[in-house]
DNA sequence: TCGGAATATTCGGATGAGCGCATATATGGA
DNA sequence: TCCATATATGCGCTCATCCGAATATTCCGA
């Protein structure tokens, strides 16, 4: 593959399927649905965040084709459309787990990078 | 694991790792990064934008500890210090991929993404 | 066909990230 | 000590994203 055709491939990967996990609840909402299909009453609840955002953040699940939309009468099921996204996120967090074992992670508490500690 | 300790976990996650992964060329990076290690220089002249963008991108890779940098002389050389995070960029890829295939996207073809896939 | 429940969208404002340019810092050598 | 090279940062601007509240849409049952 050459340089360039990786470039393109990138950026497309950013614009497209990228923004789904930029956000801390749209990966806690793929997360959950991981576990089994639920609709958007159920996920408003287990969130704890309005219905409008969870509304718009699986929109932007939606239009990217990682999550399925299956209307059941007046409730809409959202099911996973993509299984590996929770490889992802695994890999994501053994990473982040490591960090925090190590003492690199005290650097970077004294930068200040991390808002708040847990 | 609870419901909070996830949410907590998943958050700490798009506060510290997450970001590397949010744009495109820090993505290239790491992903370049992966095959051996650069300098600002030779990075600088790869991706073809102003060297201050690329010490930028650097600093937030290097600040989440997603690469280390190791001065040698006048110049600092950059190694991939997680490497699963080319498995997580090959995962994308692969849902990107699998996207591009089906119907679910004209616009690609439009574009003419689907020309050739390894 | 009408009402109510479930879900989606619009609106306006606030916040943060990214950029290029210019400049600052650090290192090695003369 | 002074210069040249390599890398990092400050500044000002633009643009995208997120949010809550309110409103619109869709569908079922009576």
């Amino acid at each position: 593959m050459t340089r360039d055709r990786l470039d393109e491939e990138l950026t497309l990967l950013h614009e497209r399927i990228c923004p789904a996990l930029n956000h801390p609840l749209r990966m806690r909402i793929l997360y959950v649905l991981q576990e089994k299909a639920m609709n958007v009453g159920m996920l408003t609840a287990e969130m704890g965040i309005p219905q409008s955002s969870v509304s718009r953040h699986l929109r932007v699940l939606r239009e990217r084709g990682l999550v399925r939309a299956e209307r059941q009468g007046t409730m809409i099921w959202y099911v996973l459309a993509e299984p590996e996204l929770a490889n992802v996120i695994d890999i994501l967090r053994r990473i982040l787990g490591r960090q925090l074992e190590s003492h690199l992670d005290q650097a970077q508490t004294i930068l200040g990078i991390m808002s708040e500690e847990a």
